[in-house]
RNA sequence: GGGCCUGUAGCUCAGUUGGUUAGAGCGUCCGCCUGAUAAGCGGGAGGUCUCUGGUUCAAGUCCAGUCAGGCCCA
């Protein structure tokens, strides 16, 4: 295996510009992945290994690719990346999305035609072959991209879901459904255009400009009827019929003759009302005879005035009382009457003269009457009610918007909009308008050629998932759903309420439905492979194309009457076929295919949008939840997918979502060109869970290179530059074991075992976003602002031994580690410093994750760690109330802690040492339990514990807590009992109902954090004070040596001088003699140092005050 | 119109089965440190946890509603 950087280039430096530009080193990478064929080489080498099931959900080529492609296509990446360093075999097989809708309409555009005529006379062949072409418009970029981001896919043997192989797998999964009976022709209201002949899909509702406000009628008309009440009514036990006019109102009276039901709410309550005549002002269109009129109650005075005044209330109902009474037909409507499909009506025809009233949930009261017009073949809600109810369906209005029968004045061929005014008239004449006027509101019309819009019935085809709803809801809560309440809210909402697959669409770019029906008994029969076709159909063309208008020609004969029969005209609706791929993308079942859909079903883990949720999650859920029942397919009895992570939106900064219209897109390119693909993965991962709506700032992009890239690549630079000089090798047997290595290595290894183990953790339970801020707080606090900081001297000291190698070694380990955690990640950066740190062993992707090593961890120096943390704060804030700055020694520091356990940690030499050393402290004074003196013990209730016992008394208690004294609290402390009074009543305390805590109660500077006080001894001798002069002379020396530009490792030679008798002593005279000259020459490499008796002079000299006039003279030399 | 998600400091976000001083980073102000150095550390200021009501001894957390933004479906 070759590799990037040979072992004798270890620990090569990284860019200079890899924090300022990253973009050129990332490319470097890229090319050397290239060049080394590392993907394949990966692949290679877990091939026999168990599989991690990976299903790339398809994107549609023929848009570009955005930023929030980035966000989905990272986490896909870390997960599958993560999985693949378990030493798991994950396949990365791309898809393409490219038949449907979108795809239509972008090449009607780019034709500038419009419409199915147009389509129709420019030619389907024609139109097909543009659509073939047009789903590769943005192919290149979409793989361009997917490569910088480091998007790990196999671009080399895709799925394409229009290839023959697939369309013929869609087929044969299609032909499976029909055999087993769940494929049925029905009917399907959508929105229609009359004028363009064609229904318009959801997509094209949302258009802008699509629903506009114009002025409609707004009419109440009088259905004539009796109420036949259901079960007692509250005034009228009678079951007499009452005879009433029920008021329905609408805003679309030519659909009212091709109402068959009136819809009342089953909970609501309605009257029948008894009109009080001589009103002065509405007689003008009250009927004059004394029917009662009904309505919901809610909307009476609305509808018929003040009660008492207008109206008074003779009977009341709940709406289900109302079932099943029955009014006269507004219209006498013959030959309109169609064939639901779905279901079969009951009892009742078109020609009988009385309609039914039914009930329907979705009836409301907050306008009209609370009575609701059904006419099933012009709304969707309308059409649900019909098929709950098995009501007939009357379709006075065809296809093209015009009437199709002579309904009273209004001849066959009139525009429905053109109906409306006659229909009122004849209405009226009949005594049948209860009130009349117009009023404005919103109405969908036809994006392309601006006709109002009508909702039809119109014929498709079903997949009967309803009955696999139980199924598909036991499946589903088996699904990890990241997080849980898509799962639990959205899509088992979804599930509950499933209604069955509409797959057909009557558009010209999709799958071809497989199914034939015959011209003369309507015997239909699905097709399940183009050899099958080929059979029946006689013989197929050469290359014969499944797709419109070829596919269409193909007669088969009748295996029922012997006529011909023709495939229907419709194509699949292209979820049906992205929800295949588990099967499609391996053209199963045919040829070899078995056996891989076997290894590749179910899926381990899919991630995509969380609109997706009714879209691609659906469609493999419900396809896999029919494929598992056939035996013959041998598939394990699971849902289509085990995880499922569901990524939100991305929005611009201002949480805005991204549009073209407001110019807030981010171009994913020149994101990335100015901050590196690492940094944008690292910002999306980091910044907010995956499924929050993420706000997409640049700013904090730039924080994040600010923050974590750069510790992290300022801690390699600083490991490297020593690493280098003293030619470390990582694997020198000189280096000393863990075991024998200082505590504060073997704090650091044990934090980095740690961080292994939690980073394995959360990706275990798919929170990357838990498993980015580990790494990133290890790597910023741990690693750089603590260990590094805390241990640069041994990096740079000049003796070499088993202490400095201890201290390479561990940071090493460290840098190691982390690059192998953060390859999921950074695929960039952690390849660069993998190569570095560990040349070799090929790309740190074919790596495996570290395994935790349990004996490497201490938990005690760990716990030491953070109590020495928490005390130094507080020593600096001493140091600051003092006036002391840290270059002066100070001689003491003395701790008093209520927690034995933390005064244990304490004591050891390690936890002490570091407080000293980072506070420069010669010694603790003490450290011991409060004895009172100084503190004071504070007592405060434990509210989650005692809480739990005690429930309502807990105030009390709580009061009675705050009161114990100095020596019930020690009692406690010390793991002893204690009875308090609260509210007349004994309670018995133990040691973890009562927290207690110090306080202070000194009269000088102490600082406490309830757990510890601390206070500093400031006093200063002769001698700290000589060293805090020797500290500050060492601080300007290396400054010069700096200034100077010398090298780390240059040695130099010091003359000094000074008038001070004591900074004389401190930086000349030797450690016995009081002074501190070999510390001065240790620490600023001096090999010699020499006190001048009188000022140098000349260019080299350099003159510093140390503070209150003392100062210091000196000349350096760089030394031989 | 229905279902669902989100709302915590100027900004970006944490906040465990409800538990009493609501945290971090950035920004800002003050100080410190400095051979990783266009870094680093400490401290201060900054919050009616969208709002209203409820449950509870106790609500950022649970419930109902409101407002705002968003998604899906009508």
């Amino acid at each position: 295996m070759s590799h990037a950087v040979p072992p004798t280039q270890r620990f090569a430096p990284l860019s200079e510009t890899i924090t300022s530009a990253p973009s050129k080193a990332e490319l470097e990478i890229l090319a050397f992945w290239e060049r080394e064929k590392t993907f394949e080489r990966l692949q290679e080498s877990r091939r026999g290994k168990p599989a991690f099931v990976f299903w790339e959900g398809p994107p549609t080529a023929n848009g570009r690719p955005g930023i929030h492609h980035v966000l989905a296509r990272t986490l896909k990446d870390t997960v599958c990346r993560f999985q693949t360093m378990l030493g798991h075999r994950v396949e990365r097989k791309a898809g393409w999305d490219t038949h449907g809708l979108p795809v239509e309409l972008e090449v009607e555009k780019s034709l500038g035609i419009s419409g199915k005529p147009q389509i129709e006379k420019y030619g389907v062949a024609a139109f097909n072959q543009k659509c073939r072409e047009s789903v590769w418009k943005y192919r290149e970029e979409w793989e361009k991209l997917s490569a910088r981001i480091g998007y790990w896919l196999d671009y080399a043997d895709p799925y394409v879901t229009y290839e023959a192989n697939y369309v013929e797998s869609v087929w044969y999964l299609l032909a499976r459904f029909h055999r087993a009976g769940l494929i049925y022709r029905g009917k399907r209201v959508l929105p229609y255009c009359g004028r363009c002949g064609t229904g318009l899909s959801s997509h094209e509702l949302g258009q802008p400009g699509v629903y506009r406000d114009v002025m409609d009628p707004s009419v109440i008309v009088r259905c004539r009827g009796w109420i036949r009440p259901q079960a007692s009514s509250v005034d009228q036990p009678s079951s007499d019929a009452i005879a009433v006019d029920f008021l329905v109102w609408t805003t679309t009276p030519w659909t009212l003759p091709s109402n068959v039901a009136i819809a009342v709410h089953p909970d609501r309550q309605y009257v029948a009302a008894r009109q009080l005549k001589h009103s002065p002002t509405q007689t003008a269109t009250w009927c004059e005879d004394d029917r009662l009129v009904c309505l919901v109650k809610e909307r009476a005075s609305a509808v018929l005035g003040v009660e008492g005044e207008h109206f008074e209330i003779v009977h009341s109902f709940v709406g289900r009382q109302l079932v099943e009474s029955v009014y006269d037909r507004l219209f006498d409507v013959d030959g309109a009457e169609i064939e639901p499909g779905a279901w079969q009506p009951s009892g009742h025809t078109a020609a009988e003269p009385a309609r039914q009233v039914v009930a329907a949930e979705y009836v409301t009261v907050d306008d009209g009457t609370g009575i609701v017009h059904q006419a099933p073949a012009y709304g969707a809600d309308d059409w649900a009610t019909a098929q709950r109810h098995k009501l007939f369906v009357l379709q006075a209005v065809g296809a093209e918007g015009k009437f199709v029968v002579d309904v009273g004045p209004v001849k066959a061929g009139t525009f429905f909009k053109d109906a409306d005014d006659a229909l009122m008239d004849d209405l009226k004449a009949r005594g049948l308008v209860f009130k009349k006027s117009r009023e404005s509101h919103s109405y969908p019309h036809c994006w392309r050629c601006n006709t109002a819009l009508f909702y039809f019935a119109s014929p498709a085809w079903y997949i009967r998932t309803t009955a696999l709803k139980e199924r598909m809801v036991a499946f589903n809560k088996r699904i990890r759903w990241v997080p849980e309440d898509v799962g639990t809210g959205r899509f088992g909402e979804w599930l509950e309420n499933n209604v069955d697959w509409n797959i057909s669409r009557d558009r010209y770019w999709g799958t071809p439905l497989p199914f034939w029906i015959c011209d003369g008994c309507d015997h239909e029969t699905a097709i399940e492979s183009v050899d099958e076709l080929a059979r029946l159909a006689g013989a197929l063309p050469k290359d014969f194309d499944l797709h419109k208008p070829a596919v269409d020609a193909p007669r088969i004969p009748c295996a029922k009457c012997c006529g011909s029969m023709r495939r229907t005209a419709p194509v699949l609706d292209c979820w049906f076929d992205s929800g295949a791929m588990p099967f499609a993308q391996y053209h199963w079942p045919f040829g070899t295919s078995r056996a891989t859909v076997a290894d590749q079903f179910p899926a381990s883990f899919i991630c995509e949008g969380l609109d997706q949720t009714r879209g691609w999650f659906y469609t493999l859920h419900a396809i896999g939840a029919f494929v598992t029942t056939l035996p013959d397919a041998g598939l394990a009895d699971a849902p289509a997918y085990g995880t499922c992570l569901v990524n939100g939106l991305v929005l611009d900064k201002d949480g805005v979502k991204m549009s073209k219209r407001l110019g807030n897109v981010v171009d994913p390119w020149k994101v990335i060109e100015e901050h590196g693909t690492d940094a944008v993965r690292w910002y999306l991962i980091s910044s907010a869970a995956p499924w929050l709506p993420k706000k997409f700032d640049p700013e904090g992009l730039a924080e994040t290179r600010g923050r974590f890239f750069r510790a992290l690549v300022n801690s390699y630079q600083f490991f490297r530059e020593y690493a280098r000089i003293d030619a470390f090798d990582p694997a020198a047997s000189e280096i000393p074991p863990v075991a024998a290595r200082p505590e504060i290595d073997r704090w650091l290894v044990s934090r980095t075992q740690s961080v292994c183990t939690d980073v394995r953790a959360a990706m275990e339970r798919y929170d990357l976003t838990a498993a980015t801020r580990a790494i990133e707080s290890f790597v910023v606090d741990e690693l750089s602002n603590w260990y590094i900081r805390r241990n640069r001297r041994r990096f740079w000291k000049g003796e070499s031994g088993a202490d400095k190698l201890a201290a390479y070694a561990t940071l090493h380990d460290a840098l190691t580690k982390t690059a192998l955690v953060l390859a999921p990640f950074a695929p960039f950066l952690s390849e660069m410093l993998w190569q570095r740190l560990a040349p070799g062993l090929g790309s740190v992707h074919v790596q495996l994750f570290p395994t935790p090593r349990a004996e490497f961890v201490d938990r005690d120096l760990e716990g030491g760690m953070r109590l020495v943390e928490r005390l130094v704060v507080m020593g600096r804030a001493l140091r600051e109330k003092a006036g002391m700055r840290t270059r002066q020694p100070l001689r003491a520091i003395h701790v008093r802690a209520s927690d034995s356990e933390a005064l244990r940690l304490l004591a050891t030499p390690f936890a002490a040492a570091q407080v000293l050393d980072e506070l420069n402290i010669k010694q603790v004074g003490s450290l011991a339990a409060d004895d009172g003196k100084l503190v004071k013990l504070v007592g405060k209730a434990n509210f989650k514990v005692l809480g739990k016992k005690i429930g309502a008394r807990m105030k009390a208690a709580a009061a009675a807590i705050g009161g114990l004294d100095a020596a019930a609290l020690s009692t406690l402390r010390s793991g002893g009992h204690v009875s308090v009074e609260v509210e007349g009543a004994p309670l018995e305390l133990v040691p973890e109902d009562v927290l207690v805590s110090v306080e202070s109660r000194a009269d000088f500077a102490v600082e406490t954090d309830g757990h510890f006080v601390v206070w500093l001894d400031t006093a200063l001798d002769r001698e700290l004070v000589r060293e805090g002069l020797a500290r500050e002379a060492v601080n300007r020396i290396n400054g010069l040596r700096k200034e100077r530009e010398l090298e780390v490792e240059d040695r130099i030679r010091l003359t000094l001088y000074s008038a001070d008798a004591d900074v004389r002593a401190a930086v000349g005279e030797a450690r016995r003699e009081g002074g501190f000259r070999e510390l001065v020459a240790a620490e600023t490499l001096a090999t010699g140092l020499a006190l001048a008796d009188s000022e140098p002079a000349g260019a080299e000299v350099a003159s510093w005050d140390l503070g209150e006039g003392r100062t210091l003279v000196a000349r350096l030399e760089r030394a031989g």
